[in-house]
DNA sequence: TGTTAAACCGACTCAATGGTCGGTAACAAT
DNA sequence: ATTGTTACCGACCATTGAGTCGGTTTAACA
């Protein structure tokens, strides 16, 4: 069963350096040969694993990105507390550069849903899908906060949830190469701004 | 002097559709073929007006997209009254679908930020000082803003700036394909919350 | 009208790239 | 050991697309 082994082995390689050269460079941008040089792999031997560079880029996609997705920016959502200043932390999190080798700035669902926006709509809904469950969740997260009161009555959870993916999904734009950390703070200062103007104000005033 | 016309006028087909079909496609997805083949002109009369693709994009820029974006983003900020409305108004104005002939959506920053980024370093920083122009004349509204009692002490106005962009240019990933007037009309509910909350409290009170 | 120079044509070159295919090496099963 | 299967190799193919270039048309002007 060593076969089989190997066989894991190599796809999750492929899949992982493909990720990252995709992320650097664009997937239209990239060759295959170009990943295939850094793996000292050959044509023959992708080919064996994938039908095609579309498969390749969705099972990366369903492995890698997904995961990451759920990792950073779903899965905090899962606590009692008040959802506010969860959802602040996943962002600021979501938004730190990766420790040294890893990828930077988490992960890039803005940049390839640019560039697979009308040019694949395979790919365009499989990633639209992802954001569309990060939105489920905040929506579902940001209405028990109104229940529990910490979120003000006549507030549009939806409108919210929608609102802060497209901070964070431009933040992302504007962070792009830019190591710059005074955006990612600005951004968080004003998100607790924002976060602020529709916090229920306590009863008792 | 009717030659000089001539040139002007085909100069002018060919960035307008040039930028159309850029913007719809993505501009390493759209051969030069494409575009000459809708305009009914052949290479040879495009690489008589233009020495490459790319100095035909940065002519694009120069041309079309900078208007643009000042029409809709710059020249508005030019009013003596409260900032926050009038930055609502532009950026309102600008997700609108653009009527009949016009480009969907105004225009399409976001995209070619993102398509270019790490691809193009001379585009890219074409596209970034146009973002920069817009984040200065913010800033500088916002500050007349505070001096004006519209926007409180306390705020940062170069992180409002930032924010608004962001949420803009995250808007308009998620307007992409999308006819969803919804969320537009959610995002202007969730600005207004935000502006609120940076809005200076009557003194009275 | 003849000359010149711009505007324009389209066949061609050349490199890049996704994908194919016949073959080889290594391992597994008998 | 033999046989079959899986992982992998790398030359090759077909297509695409940016850019070239010699030639043709058209407008300006002497």
């Amino acid at each position: 069963m060593e076969k089989n082994l190997k066989r894991r082995e190599t796809m999750h390689r492929l899949c992982a350096k493909g990720l990252e050269i995709f992320h650097e460079k664009g997937y239209y941008n990239t060759s295959l040969d170009d990943i295939l040089k850094e793996l000292e792999l050959s044509k023959g031997a992708f080919y064996h694993h994938f039908k095609s560079k579309e498969d390749y880029f969705i099972t990366i996609i369903q492995n890698l990105i997904v995961q990451k997705v759920y990792a950073l920016l779903v899965e905090p959502l899962n606590t009692q507390e008040n959802p506010l200043p969860i959802i602040l932390d996943s962002l600021e999190n979501a938004l730190e550069p990766g420790k040294r080798n890893e990828m930077a700035y988490g992960f890039m669902l803005n940049d390839f849903l640019t560039e697979f926006n009308k040019r694949n709509l395979e790919i365009s809904t499989y990633l639209k899908d992802i954001i569309k469950v990060w939105e489920v969740n905040l929506v579902s997260v940001l209405k028990r906060g109104k229940i529990d009161g910490h979120i003000a009555r006549h507030i549009d959870c939806e409108g919210v949830a929608t609102y802060i993916i497209a901070s964070y999904l431009g933040m992302r734009s504007l962070l792009m190469d830019n190591t710059n950390r005074q955006l990612k703070y600005q951004y968080v200062q004003q998100l607790k701004h924002y976060f602020n103007s529709i916090t229920e104000r306590s009863v008792i005033a």
